[in-house]
DNA sequence: TCCTAATTAAGAATTATTCCTATTTAGTAA
DNA sequence: TTACTAAATAGGAATAATTCTTAATTAGGA
């Protein structure tokens, strides 16, 4: 993704187009793995060496808040970001840190179609995420 | 669930009967929505006033080691517990703290059938566990 | 070019969690 | 029963991630 389009995303959400912001977009949109802040902080400290990690945060909650970037569920204490806005699942491998994006418009069908038909009493279902957990085969873990 | 239980959960677990142990495993199987380890203090405070904190820690880290109970995935800087370990999906509420269980054999079988004939590559799937997010209607959210 | 609201840097503060160690205790075996 | 000991706990210090505070800087508009 190039800077001209951080630039217009960032002019879109009605948010002053700073260096530090468009550092972080670029991490977020080179960083594979599902960043975590101090990844983003690591990538973006080698162009920017005087960033605050405060302002790190503080972008990166403005992001989700705007829309531009989501948070990934885990069960550790460290947030981790998704640069993916598109409905996509996950899978979590189950020794390692690694989640990696799964993309699956069939799947996405047969569960919308499932839950039209079936609904679920007292809720009302906006969005449908797989946390699909296992072990990734092969290569780097 | 009754005391004779937890016993037995225990002992099964090769760890020792505590009252301590005892205590927040009542805490576990009375609260609902996914307690937070705060949650449980307060809940095992009443009858455990002299309990410590990091007592409560560490007996669910404990517990998660031995699969007596599951981590929650959030997005959030609190760890959540579930008391319930057979396979079930969440729904999570969008403006509250709010996830409630959801069991849905059928969505299973078809989940299973589906990954069963449309292998993920390298990537062999354990578990599948669906994040619904919606909203509540109508009760106390 | 000037103005100002928005943003940032720097570091203190907070929160959840983990670590440390002296003391206590559950389970076991005499 | 009693004694023993490895395991567990209490209490508090330490850590790690994140948030907050405030003075200085800056982007974007007039
Ligand atoms: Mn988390
Ligand atoms: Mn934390
Ligand atoms: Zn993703
Ligand atoms: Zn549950």
């Amino acid at each position: 993704m190039k800077k001209e389009n951080h630039n217009i995303n960032l002019k879109n959400s009605n948010l002053k187009v700073t260096p530090q912001r468009m550092a972080v977009l670029e991490a977020l949109n080179n960083l594979k793995n599902h960043p975590t802040t101090e990844n983003i902080k690591e990538y973006v400290v080698k162009n920017h060496p005087n960033i605050a990690v405060g302002t790190i945060y503080k972008t990166l909650e403005t992001f989700v808040e705007k829309g531009l970037v989501k948070k990934v569920k885990t069960e550790k204490d460290v947030m981790r970001y998704d640069a993916i806005i598109e409905n996509h699942h996950h899978l979590y491998c189950e020794d390692s840190e690694r989640i990696e994006d799964f993309f699956d418009d069939e799947l996405n069908n047969m569960l919308e179609i499932y839950f039209k038909k079936k609904k679920i009493p007292n809720f009302k279902v906006k969005d449908i995420k797989l946390q699909i957990i296992g072990t990734f085969k092969g290569n780097k873990s």
